[in-house]
DNA sequence: CCGGATCCTCGGTGATACTG
DNA sequence: CAGTATCACCGAGGATCCGG
């Protein structure tokens, strides 16, 4: 019923990856999925994540990945008239794909541009993708995180990690970033002493706690040209 | 240079994951790096592996690339004047992602449309996306791949693969599918009992070097509908 | 308010042709 | 061999309108 059904956007490939654009590789698309990787959300939800995105085209994208199996449509049986959507199993495949990517591009990530948006999604993604597994072995810590606009709170328990909007009444530390220097951190372009003490960061708790928040959320230093290899 | 300051096709968000889609995420850009991923080209063999590419694109793709420091313009110093691309360090760290990529697509291949080519690098990258590393531990084999108009061969040995062009002198199984049912193989739908009896794969060699094959490369089974996860 | 559908403009895509 | 130039076209992008 959307229309027409068209020939589609192919690449003329019988292949796995090309497959793969041609189910998520449309513009937006994958922006939609990663919205939909933190859980199942409404229209207008998707909407507030994607605010530079028309919403003829979110609805498009959202027939489109529903038709390839990537997102269901499920209308809540209560009054409030609502859908939401949510990853099927084979869309929430690309979870990993999302975080790997995720991270990948934050190595070009500098200075915000003035007109860029920071959504809350984004906050709570990019603890995921920048979370260093095998330096969070035996660590048991809270941390809150304070935005300009909002909070989440990340819970590193043994390994796992969990990150969700809102305070945490019982963090470890409470980090608020003084404009957009993080990243720098992350990224290891800043320490965490120097973030305190240029009063970059601000923090309430204990200062060796930022220590460890900078060790367990990594951006990988951008490399320099060098020799491509090839696969392995 | 030949491009003007257009700033757009942005996705106005402060966020890795929408960098990286507007570094890869244009049309056919990351089949190009698919390519790539098999090691440095010619301009000229990166149109023979993407021919429903209009040469324009290719060509605006590649400059795109190499002002994000994804790929690497060489000249070559010899005689026949000739340029090869090759992804930086930076981009082949985009491999993982294109294999991963490649096989979560791959469950949606099904019956090659008649219009839908089949390349050589698709073939090799095939079966990289589709190994089975916790399956080939402590395997020696070596695999001859005969499609209609090419050979590839695979070597499987403790855990490592490489494929490349061209038969293989020594190897334990020369495999020759009959129409498009190899990908049958891969996802079960056809055993190796059944290919061989069918007639749809044509062996040389001991009939169990097949069933090695199918656990050594495989393509998971298409998820059912059901509950989408959130992260972990 | 929520979840779209519709109309219109603009620019990237895609086919062809031309150049160093 | 490795591009650039030209042009038609269709999807993105923005606004507005519609049914519950």
């Amino acid at each position: 019923m959307t229309s027409s059904p068209t020939r589609t956007r192919t690449y003329g490939q019988y292949c796995g990856f090309a497959r793969a654009l041609e189910i998520v590789g449309e513009r937006w698309a994958l922006l939609v999925v990663r919205d939909l990787v933190l859980g199942p959300k409404r229209f207008t939800e998707l909407q507030r994540g994607l605010p530079k995105m028309p919403q003829s085209i979110l609805s498009a994208r959202l027939n489109e990945l529903e038709q390839s199996g990537v997102v269901r449509r499920r209308v809540l049986p209560s009054l409030d008239a609502g859908v939401t959507y949510e990853l099927t199993e084979y869309g929430s495949e690309l979870d990993q794909i999302v975080l790997l990517l995720g991270l990948w591009g934050a190595r070009s990530l500098t200075r915000p541009h003035p007109e860029e948006v920071f959504t809350l999604d984004t906050a709570i993604l990019s603890l995921y993708t920048t979370f260093q597994e095998e330096a969070a072995d035996g660590v048991q810590v809270n941390f809150e995180v304070r935005y300009p606009g909002m909070t989440v709170h990340a819970l590193v328990d043994g390994g796992a990690l969990k990150v969700a909007e809102g305070s945490h009444p019982d963090a470890d530390l409470i980090i608020e970033p003084v404009g957009p220097y993080l990243v720098d951190l992350l990224t290891g372009q800043l320490s965490a002493g120097e973030a305190v003490a240029s009063g970059k960061v601000l923090i309430q708790g204990e200062a060796e706690h930022l220590e460890l928040f900078s060790r367990l959320f990594r951006i990988p230093p951008a490399p320099e040209p060098s020799t491509g290899t090839v696969i392995s």
